[in-house]
DNA sequence: AAGGCCCTTCTTTTT
DNA sequence: GAAGGGCCTT
């Protein structure tokens, strides 16, 4: 039967097992997803398994929408009925259809991680607390954890003073989710689990349905996602988890890799599988993977081997800053393009934090390579696709008073603190939201008992706004999205509003015109998915797939990806490992796992790219090499880029391959600055603009330049062709 | 009410 | 080196 053809021994046993409980422990280019999938496919395939009877569970939508796409492949058929995604949307799925047992109903607006902290902001300043001393970020973390515990508000126990200030919040915090009618991430878990705890007859509803349970990504489960597996598993028992230790990379999320001994314990006949074939990496990249995680105390010992041979040595480049450090990766893609080595989509840049990106990304746009950014937040963070987004919520959900917040005076209407304050007055007076406030006035104008109530001023322009979503609201019944979404921003002057803010070079429209695109997709499916999707969407959703260009992303967004060639940047202690790890030991473990997910993403090429000088904010400042560096074995380097100077450790010698630098500008002369800030030039594409800031960066010379419709760009003087005016 | 200016403060990672 | 907050002026 072809589904097994392509298997290996170990591979077979873990798709085949007849065993209740299987755990697979599969190492990185093992063949994890493979498994997984085959495993489906079998059982729908060989065992007859009703599709509608599995759920399967993984941790990007992406690889969902993959594994989906290969099963069908495998079994030449439709999946009717077979519920695969996200634990997220999987729950969100599940509270939508059960609501009438919720504290919420069904429309429910789920918050993302900024509307949290605002959420937390906003009771701190409530609770006339200081916000200096307690830090909204830290306490919303607190109160995640909580969640992802399986703690309310009423159980978390308060030992210290800290712990009541965040109890305090806590409370309150949920109160106002519940009263705007919305929950938070960890909610979408915890409820989940609190749901079928408190309803048996619910919970053996779907229990009883899901006759096979798999599950990915199994190292990076927390306390909450892994109840509810065993929730979802607790009728027939069937339960398939592959994962990975030593890929554990989300502990500050709650993950909890040692969720792995957990289910072993918990499940003693469960049958183990090992996975230590690698197909994707050379042995060196292997050897170099190994020399570094083997340095962790805690963890099952794998003989990761491959057949792909050796391969081509690892190359660490040094650089002297982090510009140097962007040129070198962008010179060395350029360089392996240009030959036809390789193409763009065979690269993938890594780095620790996001800010690392800029730097990449200015060199990538001066060089002409186009690329793609992985990350969410890079999109759905913007303050324009918020808005939008805002608005669009506020339609769906008019109690949503975070997004009323937001938006109520955006474009700016008149509506300032004064009427605001009037509106949460007569809010909290009448116990009707501001939203509904806002409809009643909107629909009945002075006629309202409501109206009374405000000034004049405050008045019109409230039901000014109100007539406006009123309007929205009723359109959205029977239009479609993108007719809704044109609507909101004609009504709103929301094009002139951003196009008039004055900002240079942020092409704030075009994402505006990106979100309508998106709105398209959901012609058929409506408002509701659309801002689930939008709520539940990770980095790796947003990967264009089309593209064939150099990927940018960080490490963790890297997790179950992998290329050809791969730059891992800013290996310098502070970075990788960040300094926030450096005084937990734990922590310090899992910035060592991420280094060792990133070095395995390799499948044929490696470059390790550190700098000598790095600028954090505004000033430079020397770096210290990676600790990690240390733990790979030298026989498998090539040093590159500038020498190490004396703070390098005494009595290691290292051998440095001294490189020309190859850039487009190697030509032994000494350079001359040619241009000084204040002069006026001329670019071939953009136009007129005025030098602000020229710096000599190696054999080149590095401008800064204000254009008139462009904003500041920054240029090499010997590509770039400049006029001078 | 709104916009401009200067100040600080901070930057991990993300479903 | 950006973004937000506070304070000023219009």
């Amino acid at each position: 039967m072809d589904i097994l053809k392509h298997l290996n021994s170990q591979q077979k046993e873990a798709v085949t097992s007849d065993a209740k409980q299987i755990l697979v422990l599969a190492g990185p280019g093992s063949g994890k997803t493979r498994v997984l999938t085959q495993r489906m496919a079998y059982l729908i395939y060989e065992k007859h398994v009703n599709p509608y009877q599995i759920l399967a569970v993984t941790f990007t939508n992406k690889a969902a929408r993959e594994m989906i796409a290969r099963v069908k492949k495998l079994i030449h058929a439709e999946l009717e009925g077979l519920w695969l995604g996200t634990f997220h949307a999987i729950c969100a799925r599940i509270l939508r259809r059960e609501a009438d047992f919720l504290p919420v109903n069904a429309n429910f607006i789920i918050m993302d991680a900024d509307d949290q902290e605002a959420l937390v902001k906003r009771v701190i300043k409530e609770l006339g607390m200081d916000e200096k001393l307690n830090n909204p970020y830290s306490i919303h973390d607190a109160i995640s954890r909580a969640k992802n515990n399986l703690l309310t508000a009423k159980s978390y126990t308060a030992k210290e003073y800290r712990d009541e200030v965040v109890k305090k919040v806590y409370v309150r915090y949920q109160n106002l989710l519940e009263s705007t009618n919305s929950v938070d991430f960890d909610d979408l878990l915890f409820l989940t689990v609190r749901l079928f705890e408190e309803h048996a007859d619910i919970h053996r509803k779907y229990a009883s349905r899901f006759e096979h349970v798999l599950v990915d990504e199994f190292q990076d489960t927390n306390l909450a996602q892994y109840i509810l597996l065993k929730q979802f598993s607790a009728f027939h028992h069937n339960l398939f988890a592959v994962g990975d230790e030593d890929q554990s990379i989300y502990r500050w999320r709650g993950a909890d890799y040692r969720n792995i001994q957990r289910f072993e314990e918990d499940f003693p006949e469960a049958h183990k599988v090992l996975l230590e074939q690698n197909y994707r990496s050379t042995q060196n990249v292997l050897d170099a993977a190994r020399g570094v995680i083997d340095q962790n105390p805690v963890r099952t010992p794998k003989a990761l081997f491959t057949q792909r041979g050796t391969g081509q040595a690892i190359t660490l480049y040094q650089a002297v800053d982090d510009y140097d450090e962007a040129a070198f990766v962008v010179d060395t893609i350029q360089r392996q393009m240009s030959t036809g080595e390789h193409q763009g989509g065979d690269f993938a840049i890594m780095y620790r934090t996001n800010a690392q990106s800029r730097l990449l990304e200015e060199a990538f746009l001066r060089a002409q390579i186009p690329y793609r950014l992985v990350g969410a937040q890079r999109f759905y963070g913007r303050r324009e696709v918020k808005d939008i987004i805002s608005f669009l919520r506020l339609v769906h959900n008019p109690e949503d008073e975070l997004s009323l917040m937001r938006v109520i005076n955006v474009p700016p209407r008149g509506i300032g603190d004064k009427t605001l304050i009037a509106l949460q007055l007569v809010s909290q007076q009448k116990g009707i939201s501001p939203g509904n406030i806002l409809l009643e006035l909107g629909e009945k104008g002075q006629e309202s008992a409501l109206w009374q109530e405000f000034s004049n001023r405050g008045g019109f322009m409230l039901a000014d706004f109100g007539r406006m979503l009123v309007r929205w609201r009723k359109l959205a019944e029977n239009a479609p999205l993108p007719e809704l979404f044109d609507l909101i921003v004609q009504d709103t002057d929301y094009h002139e509003y951003i196009e008039t803010a004055g900002e240079i070079g942020l092409n704030r429209w075009e994402n505006v015109l990106e979100l309508r695109r998106l709105a398209y997709e959901f012609l058929d499916s409506g408002l509701t998915t659309f801002l689930e999707t939008v709520a539940l969407v990770s980095d790796q959703d947003t990967l264009p797939e089309t593209l064939n260009a150099p990927t940018l992303l960080t490490l963790h967004a890297a997790k179950g990806l992998e290329f050809p060639v791969v730059f891992i940047v800013g290996l310098d202690d502070g970075w990788l490992p960040h300094s926030r790890s450096m005084d937990d030991p734990e922590e310090m473990a899992e910035e060592r796992r991420l280094f060792y997910v990133g070095i395995t993403r390799a499948k044929d090429r490696l470059y390790l790219v550190r700098a000598e000088q790095r600028s954090t904010f505004g000033s430079f400042s020397s770096t210290y090499p990676s600790r990690f560096l240390e733990d790979i074995p030298e026989n498998l380097l090539v040093r590159q880029g500038m020498v190490l100077h004396s703070r390098s450790k005494p009595g290691s010698e290292m051998r440095w391959e001294s490189v020309a630098k190859q850039g487009p500008s190697t030509n032994g002369n000494k350079p001359i600055p040619h241009y000084k800030p204040g002069m006026r030039v001329r670019h071939p594409q953009w136009g007129e603009g005025m030098v602000i800031e020229t710096r000599l960066d190696n054999e080149d010379e590095v401008l800064s330049v204000i254009f008139e419709n462009e904003g500041i760009k920054r240029l090499s003087a010997s590509v770039a062709k400049l006029e001078i005016l």
